[in-house]
DNA sequence: ATTAATATACCCATTAGCGGGTATGGCTTT
DNA sequence: AAAGCCATACCCGCTAATGGGTATATTAAT
């Protein structure tokens, strides 16, 4: 017997989960989550065998879920899941111990095939990643990382209309900071122009 | 028997609704689109009752599908799906003629219910969007005639992310002039503050 | 025909955002 | 111990965007 967690903020999405593994007799799910707090309670209260989570997440996101399990859990096999064109995101989750990626763009029934392959201790990528992100993974580690979490939390602000004035102050940090915080994302992000940022930041504000 | 379209660019959440509606006699799935061409594509050759249809997807999104669906077979009923508080995208889904509207965080059953409203005639807008929305939609429709020609132009280029320079230089005037209708949107639109406008024209992108 | 809106174009001034730097202390990883 | 990222904060300079005017010719509406 299997035992499933799966964490994921879109709900209609695990109740698809759910109604493809309602009929595998192996397989149990123990339990679902919005967010990634109620999944790391969930795994240390029911201690499942494979992990199902979004990358993007309220509250805790799935790297950092996976990383949590993995160091009190090692044996749990953790599956991440998210859209694609997140490199970064998906050389992250497998530095931090994930053994199986698919992507939302892909059929559901590869659900099912991840999750055998990843509790029989093998690995299970998604056909359509780009293979160059897994052997890069090996060498290049965490060149490209994803935003950090004060960049986020601007980047968020920046996308609600905030100016860098009244993020400042809303941080109680000086006007130069957010303005250099700014000018690392849009490095990171490779971005050019006066309002990318913004934009950047409307566009993706559900995918980050 | 009602016939259901569905797209939406996620296949997996597809796979999720044909999980769920594969029991229901009375619904048959007659086509399924990762993209808003092939939705069209499906509903001129398969002509279904209701279509359930992402806003952000490829090609066409689902706000511009929505309008040429109903402009084609006004018969058809349209249900959106999209992720939280879309705001800007809800209303203009409802103006452009989809009477339900459901978001990815409710859970999957709730699509079920909808399609039987909708196809009976009624309207269906899931629990948790903000009933204000759905009445402001009227004084938003009749924004229309508030901007001129030349502005609307203009702010689609603005959203596209063209510079006052480029923008002058792409329509043969000076820069003064766009600067000068840039002023103008800013005023009749109510906006303040300079990444505004941009914003605006990223929200409102379907719609003015 | 007079009014109203539009499109064109300029003036002034201010500011927010961006492109470069530099620096320091804290923290994690190796 | 060294390397690297992070958060903090500053420097200089530049440009685009905004806020506030004025002006004129054209077009649409009354």
């Amino acid at each position: 017997m299997i035992k499933i967690a799966i964490a994921e903020d879109h709900q209609s999405l695990i109740d698809g989960i759910e109604l493809l593994l309602k009929y595998e007799i192996d397989i149990k799910i123990i339990g679902t989550a919005n967010d990634g707090e109620e999944l790391l309670r969930i795994v240390r209260r029911n201690k499942p065998n494979v992990v199902i989570t979004d990358i993007k997440m309220p509250k805790t996101d799935g790297i950092e879920a996976t990383k949590l399990i993995k160091q009190e859990f090692p044996e749990t096999k953790i599956i991440g899941f998210s859209m694609f064109d997140q490199q970064e995101a998906i050389q992250q989750m497998i530095a931090a111990g994930a053994t199986g990626y698919l992507l939302k763009n892909s059929p559901l029934e590869e659900v099912l095939n991840a999750i055998k392959t990843v509790h029989l201790g093998g690995t299970f990528y998604d056909k359509n990643i780009n293979p160059k992100f897994l052997t890069e993974t090996v060498t290049t580690t965490q060149q490209k990382t994803l935003l950090s979490k004060s960049e986020k939390e601007i980047l968020l602000m920046i996308g609600q209309g905030k100016s860098s004035n009244e993020i400042a102050a809303l941080r109680f940090t000086s006007v130069s900071t957010v303005e250099k915080h700014r000018k690392n994302m849009i490095r990171k992000l490779g971005l050019q122009g006066k309002g990318e940022l913004l934009r950047y930041s409307i566009e993706k504000k559900y995918d980050f």
